[in-house]
DNA sequence: CTGAAAGCGCTTACAG
DNA sequence: CTGAAAGCGCTTACAG
């Protein structure tokens, strides 16, 4: 059965002074004698006293409770942030309260609500789908917020991404480089800035390096919509000799088409992806693909968060951080690339 | 900015009515005239009043939060199972708090203690490689725990998991009728209950059926130790001409091993996996596979879990939810075998 | 440094 | 049904 709940007052009353001691003794910052805590930690842990952090939270106001809202998990990408979020967060004494959110304003709403419910010290949204209003209204009522893989123009909200228009031009500058003569891109969801930067540094640099860009559909980031166009641009009758897929999620999809109609990847149609989630590195795709740092965008969104929630004051930031192209075996390497 | 925190009393004031008043109009269960449920809400309604969950937890000692306990995200049959975890949770009031766990000890120790000063109704432990300890110890503690994906032999918890002894033979009937000779089974750890009952169901019915059982390898639920142990059957002197997969996580490995080998998945050895996680559908892999049914899995994990947080004398209960056996590409079908 | 006291925002007996 | 009051387990001025 459940022991009896012991509470500072019980450590107080064995450890011969006042509940308010003990309180000192468990709160940071706070200043007690080291006989007193001495005292104090000896009879707490003989009555296995921890502090309520309920009461403690609606106190201070802290919960040490970060809300994450992420909305599809079905991109590998988001599990593994979620996890890597969850230990980093762990290790600073905070955990992920989850919040699944389905699109629609009804949706928004009561996410909005939920958040504010649980005074959620911080949040991150992770969702690239979800409505840029959530993270406006997140932050106008002064919680701090970091998006998560995507970032939002203008607005003074702080996020963390890749480098996406320098990963599309990257892109752009290898299949040139390799010899391609009619390349295709099917982008991610243009709602998006990450999809929408991907596609125009991949546009720009294929211009400026006077490539053929043969079509561009958007995939929504979406399995099915992005198999759908792979068939429309394979079926068409200029037929693209490589892809640039907006994520490694859609690109496995592109690739699953090429072969069902019988064509080579990478000997009739190179094929590159972005995010590099383990699945790439697997047999059964082998996915050159610009890779996501993901550890680093994990470690530079709690940073960023953290600081924002020890001083609220603190400016929102926009972090981008770089990533390199992972060459694998979906896309012809061009002589003498370096790798 | 954020608005001033509005409380009961504040609603109290606009309403002319006692803080009491307040407090039992939002209070589930409690009682208030229609007149004063009438001046309250419209109150509130002006103001944007909610209560506070923090304040309530503290007294009713319920914080509406369920601890799901996870470990590695990388087999995408649990980042699937969290997120409909979350939404069905969500649907009832119920939020995630998300405990991501090392296997040390010592992670144990700090996971148990942060589920306490929590105050979780509930716990989902979601982990098979989770130490059952831990699951003991909260039980003990009288909190509600449901097991998902893991059984525990004898002890009074509860559990929700797919019928794994029957889709053991289920899967060994049906490589038997597929004239399958040479049988080897690449387990699931033996140190989870899943692992132990797939493999118990399959070795039995293997057995009464006079199957031809070469090699039993246990590839410990990792996609690393899995490929290794398909590079040991492949590479041996007795190939077998069929394996059982503890997992379709595994059995994908399974599967880049054969083809990294030159060898034709069905034609030369029929892989059948357990999950039917959505990558097996996928062109990529085509795994026929033991399909654990998610929904019905979830559904009842959130029933026992509610069920026993609403009633802490009901007894605790072993659910198991049968799964159909999903036809695809990856092992010879017997003929007239029922599709 | 320390204790007595107020108060965080609620729920819930207790009288009426 | 309703209000005044106590109390959930803490933190934090306030005096000393």
């Amino acid at each position: 059965m459940a022991e009896a709940k012991i509470t500072s007052h019980d450590v107080a009353r064995l450890a011969g002074v006042s509940q308010s001691a003990v309180s000192r003794v468990f709160t940071p910052g706070a200043s007690a004698s080291k006989a007193t805590i001495a005292k104090v930690r000896a009879a707490a842990e003989q009555l296995g006293y921890r502090p309520n952090p309920l009461a403690r939270a609606m106190i201070t106001g802290k919960s040490r409770i970060i809300g994450l809202v992420v909305a599809y998990l079905d991109n590998q990408f988001y599990p593994l942030a979620l996890e890597r979020l969850s230990n980093a967060l762990q290790a600073k004494g905070y955990h992920i309260l989850v919040f699944t959110a389905s699109n629609s304003q009804d949706g928004i709403e009561r996410v909005f609500q939920d958040l504010m419910d649980y005074q959620v010290d911080g949040i991150i949204t992770a969702s690239v789908a979800m409505s840029s209003n959530l993270t406006e209204r997140c932050a106008a009522a002064g919680i701090p917020v970091v998006m998560f893989n995507r970032g939002q123009p203008g607005a003074g909200l702080s996020s963390v991404t890749s480098a996406n228009v320098e990963g599309g031009r990257k892109v752009a500058e290898f299949l040139v480089a390799g010899g391609h003569s009619r390349i295709a891109h099917i982008a991610g969801w243009h709602g998006s800035s990450t999809g929408r930067d991907r596609r125009r540094g991949f546009v720009e640099a294929l211009a400026a390096l006077e490539g053929n860009l043969v079509a561009i559909i958007d995939g929504m980031y979406d399995r099915e919509v992005a198999a759908k166009a792979a068939r429309v641009l394979i079926d068409g009758s200029n037929r693209p000799d490589a892809i640039f897929v907006g994520n490694d999620h859609m690109a496995f999809a592109v690739i699953d088409v090429i072969r069902e109609r019988n064509l080579r990847v990478a000997d009739d149609i190179s094929v590159v992806g972005y995010d590099d989630v383990p699945l790439a590195a697997w047999g059964a795709y082998n996915l050159t693909t610009l890779r996501q740092p993901l550890n680093r965008m994990v470690d530079a969104t709690v940073d960023t968060l953290l600081a924002q929630i020890n001083d609220p004051t603190r400016p929102s930031q926009k972090i981008e951080i770089d990533g390199p192209l992972i060459l694998r075996t979906s896309a012809r390497v061009p002589e003498g690339w370096p790798r």
